[in-house]
DNA sequence: GCTCCCATGTAATCTGTTACATGATTCC
DNA sequence: GGAATCATGTAACAGATTACATGGGAGC
């Protein structure tokens, strides 16, 4: 079977929902899938071209009074079978998040304690503003969406995004208090 | 104070310590800050020469014998300031990580339950992995470099990935006896 | 009149990886 | 003789962001 780029494989998951135009698929990942994946119309709309060339879904476009036109995409059996088996493939990988942060830290010594000091608090209050964020994604799911399916999935990686970030937070703390206490 | 790219800055950053050539760069990256950064060849000879042209670094070429020519870079007054501006600059946002797990599991409705216990499973044995490389690079940070004083910042960074895996390997556990004990 | 939301799309640019090309030395 | 390490570099490609272009309708 044909190999595809994970954008493809993203956005024929979301095909899967109940979204189904280039402008929906944004914003459901905008609000579900944003802290694990992103993704901007520059790739959105070409890709979803790509899908339709290759037979794994079929547009139809829909007329709205009062609205703009809209392209609706839907997935063919082959395009659930491309999707099932991307899934079931184990991933080769563990991708090295790229982290600003510890970057800078990492030449700390070129830095004062002071400016050390308040780029860890910022990075600490930019985490627990983003565990707010899931906080409330959490009861958009937990509430609205109780009967659905996919709703017990979405919590297993909102729950991963939760565990994560409240283990940066403690970092934070924990590497705070060592500045401060530390010699020098 | 004109802006670049963060790879510039890793380079900027590790022409602070002994490695001064290209190919000791790669290797240094490679060793210590490969759990938060990368870099390839292809981008670290074109952004050393590029370094060159904004005037932050100098290049020398040193003849050994038995050895081939080496071309070590050295910051410029410049260079460090602009560095040093850099790393007192609080980050913009923090960056989404891609994660292929979490996407799959997302669509874990077409899935079978067998084959998300699979994925998790393998993921979970990565992360173990990670983590005990995370041990033996401390070892060597620890033992090797007791007096220098980068190791303090280094140990930071290495702390940051432990702990975080540390909190994924749990998640993958909880989850996995989510899926094994849930209803269906 | 202005802004926001809906909606689709392209082009330029940036960032990064992979594969390739070269060539000397050392160790087995 | 062959593999590994040292060492520098380029070209092609892949992936992704940003800015731009267009245009209607709703609400203030």
């Amino acid at each position: 079977m044909k190999k595809y780029n994970h954008t493809t494989y993203a956005i024929l998951g979301i095909l899967t929902t109940d979204c189904k135009s280039g402008y929906s698929i944004k914003q459901q990942i905008d609000q579900s899938l944003n802290h694990f994946w992103k993704i901007s119309y520059g790739q959105i709309y070409p890709t979803l071209k790509f899908i339709v060339e290759e037979g794994l879904a079929e547009v139809q476009t829909s007329s709205n009074i009062g609205k703009p036109d809209r392209h609706e995409y839907f997935l063919t059996p082959k395009g659930i079978e491309t999707l099932k088996a991307w899934l079931e493939q184990p991933i080769e990988q563990i991708p090295t998040e790229r982290n600003e942060i510890l970057l800078k830290l990492f030449f700390g010594r070129y830095q004062s304690k002071e400016s050390k000091v308040l780029l860890l608090e910022d990075y600490k209050r930019k985490l627990q503003d983003r565990f707010q964020t899931y906080l409330s994604i959490e009861q958009v799911i937990t509430h609205y969406q109780q009967n659905h399916e996919d709703a017990r999935y979405w919590l297993f990686t909102l729950d991963y995004g939760k565990r994560v970030t409240v283990a940066a937070i403690d970092w934070c703390t924990f590497t705070l208090e060592q500045l401060l206490n530390g010699e020098e």
